[in-house]
DNA sequence: ATAGTAGTTGACTGTTTAGTCTAGTTTTCT
DNA sequence: AGAAAACTAGACTAAACAGTCAACTACTAT
């Protein structure tokens, strides 16, 4: 009973895209409220601090992307495709952020994890489990390649880490240099890592 | 004429040590006055803005690290030796930072690039600058490893930009995990990357 | 219809912060 | 020695900021 309302959702998503167009430490409270065009009052009627609301969007921002996820690493495609298809895939929606907003903006765990990793405790958790969630996909992945016999990977998690930084690397690497193009190679580096020769066979 | 001081390097200092074990965001003015042992007058004698302090104290600190850079990259050493020795080094000195600060603490191009890219235009071409710098000494390496026969590399930029990424990307996780093992991979993560088959014949 | 619950408002407080300004001190050069 | 340059001190202002509160509004379940 009582109201209802979405003021919640809308600090949620301001939140998240103050931070990840900017950064952490110039988000204010007030910026935040006044992009969700929401009251101070409403503010801590939901959330104690800046940093729970952060934990809080940023957990349910994963939960909707996760579905995306879980369709490009769908076990019924081949797992180097998979691959390929992850890598589209961040291209397409860092170009696509850049037509929105004029920037590259890259990974928002990676960025915001290493702005408060020293400073938000339960924030830095909350984006440590997320990243592990996403190198998960990888690491099934490359493990299933390995057992189709597609590449060489006796140890599926220690691949996963390496493809992994690379990744989250190229991301910073196009953040701050706001150049998108940098993405492009991000497959065939993942595939000289894994030792593919047959480049060509995955893209068919 | 005139007295002379070591505050505008005691300044230059503070904010470094500031910024890479907090954040950018998260360093006041005052705090680094504070740190530095040095008034708020004396702050803005020297200096205009945090962002400024930040600059030039990104830059000094870069000339400073560049002798050890051209140590290890040194021409006389073969060339994927110098990789090698490049990944002990950061190993070596993350893991002084962490029993030091008790935290690793990454790349600190990175993490303030990644940080202001948005915001600070002047402080964020300086960073690029370096970045630029780092990866010259990746790509001239791999030329002349192309030159020796020991890699198949056509494209010396390109794998640089590969490698480089991978590193930062290892560095970036390291920093938010707190985690100086990740970087005990990076010599094979990037051998991998090169292509290297027989990589024992490398650390000899 | 109404009582109770969920959510909203905006003015208020106190603190932190950036940035200024003036009067000082120390050094170097001649 | 004395002038001028280079630097230091610290009190001050104004703005930005986090966080509080009591009164208010809208909804919903019964």
């Amino acid at each position: 009973m009582g109201r209802v309302s979405d003021e919640k959702q809308r600090l949620m998503d301001a939140v998240l895209d103050l931070i990840w167009s900017g950064s952490y430490g110039s988000t204010t409270i007030d910026d935040i409220c006044e992009k969700a065009g929401a009251k101070k009052g409403s503010f801590y009627y939901f959330f104690d601090s800046k940093a729970e609301l952060a934990a809080e969007a940023v957990e349910a921002n994963w939960l909707n992307h996760r579905a995306e996820f879980d369709g490009i690493f769908s076990a019924t495609v081949p797992p180097l495709e998979r691959l390929k298809q992850f890598c589209d895939f961040t291209y397409r929606f860092q170009r696509e952020i850049k037509s929105k907003y004029g920037r590259v903006l890259g990974c928002p765990q990676a960025s915001l994890g290493s702005e408060i990793c020293t400073q938000e405790n339960v924030l830095q958790k909350k984006i440590q489990e997320i990243m592990d969630q996403k190198r998960k996909y990888i690491e099934s992945t490359i493990r299933d390649a390995h057992a189709a016999g597609v590449i060489h990977a006796p140890d599926p998690a220690a691949k996963a880490r390496m493809i992994f930084a690379y990744y989250e690397g190229l991301l910073t690497q196009a953040r701050i240099q706001n150049d998108v193009e940098a993405l492009r190679e991000s497959a065939s580096g993942i595939f000289a890592m894994l030792g593919v020769k047959d480049k060509k066979a995955v893209a068919a």
